[in-house]
DNA sequence: AGGAAATCGGACTCACTAAGTCCTGATTCT
DNA sequence: AGAATCAGGACTTAGTGAGTCCGATTTCCT
């Protein structure tokens, strides 16, 4: 079962909340507030996106995080690299040789490479400013909003059942 | 890190190979010789790939396992579903309504379908018998092969490291 | 100047699952 | 009948994702 990380799942709700807003900063404890995400791994995960260079941090008292560019210029592809290292699943890319022995002789290439990159033009198609987009802000603030599911799942019994995070961690089924 | 788990590496592998010459049926000691691959792992995906109906077993003495359909009927989607009991990222699919809490108000769920979508159709749009098709079979069988640059990899010494079994599961940088 | 409230960076634990092995039984050919 | 093969589990092990926590640093406010 291929499917992202919980990481990668919560940063994209992160990063969906915070381009509901833009501009406007939100620090740690709001974010996860708002999100019902557990506030140590909101933390680990903003760090990590500033890292990676996606947010924006500014320290102290008034601190907070909010996205280092707009949000109709950060797309899927990028934040999964950010957050999965790398995004998917064949090493023979074009720009990377001597990773592969079979390089000379390998027939698999050519067809995997086509498959890469069209996984990679389909996540790069999708903008944040999409995924947030059509979210008004208010809701997301008020609301169960953006996140709100989450609730549900974080508040439940004592429940460690292979849940994806959000909902949107999971598979596909054909189609 | 998205990548494919070993199994699903080496199914491609052995089907590949399977695919090479086909009609020809081949037993496990058979595949797992010319692959490299350790006998035990190759039985147990085959067994898996006949459950999944995409081979066919014949047992007792002169047994062994062939194509359940012509490769070009095959395709990489068929496969990765087969070996990792689905392909991609999200859960937010239309045929399975009622899998998240956020289906009522989630913005994010048109543009992940889309990238399902187009991640689905990229997979779907390869064939086994482009995968195997440019392969000599005399060269699959001589050779080093198909899976030839298992030899290396598997006869190291005692080299447990994160080294993708085939250098076929890996990684894909932008580009 | 000093305290409060953030971020930053890293180390750490826990649980799950992929990876791999092995054993027993069922089937088929010679 | 016997040998070779597939079938279907149970089982062990190692790696990594998920999550927590702490000390250090930076910045705002009084």
């Amino acid at each position: 079962m291929i499917r992202m990380t919980k990481q990668t799942d919560y940063g994209f709700v992160l990063l969906t909340r915070l381009a509901a807003e833009p501009g406007i900063a939100m620090n740690a404890p709001e974010l996860s507030a708002e999100t019902k995400l557990p506030l140590p791994m909101v933390s680990k995960i903003l760090k990590l996106l500033v890292r990676q260079g996606l947010l924006a941090s500014h320290r102290g008292v008034k601190g907070g995080y909010h996205l280092a560019r707009s949000a109709d210029e950060i797309h899927a592809a990028e934040i999964l690299r950010a957050l999965e290292g790398a995004v998917a699943l064949t090493v023979c890319i074009e720009g990377s040789p001597g990773e592969c022995d079979r390089e000379h002789f390998c027939t698999v290439r050519g067809p995997w490479q086509r498959i890469n990159k069209a996984v990679f033009e389909a996540l790069a198609g999708v903008t944040l400013a999409e995924l947030a987009g059509e979210t008004p802000p208010r809701l997301a603030q008020l609301g169960p909003g953006l996140a709100g599911a989450m609730a549900r799942l974080g508040s439940g019994p004592k429940s460690p059942e292979r849940v994806p995070a959000t909902g949107l961690a999971g598979r596909i089924e054909s189609h």
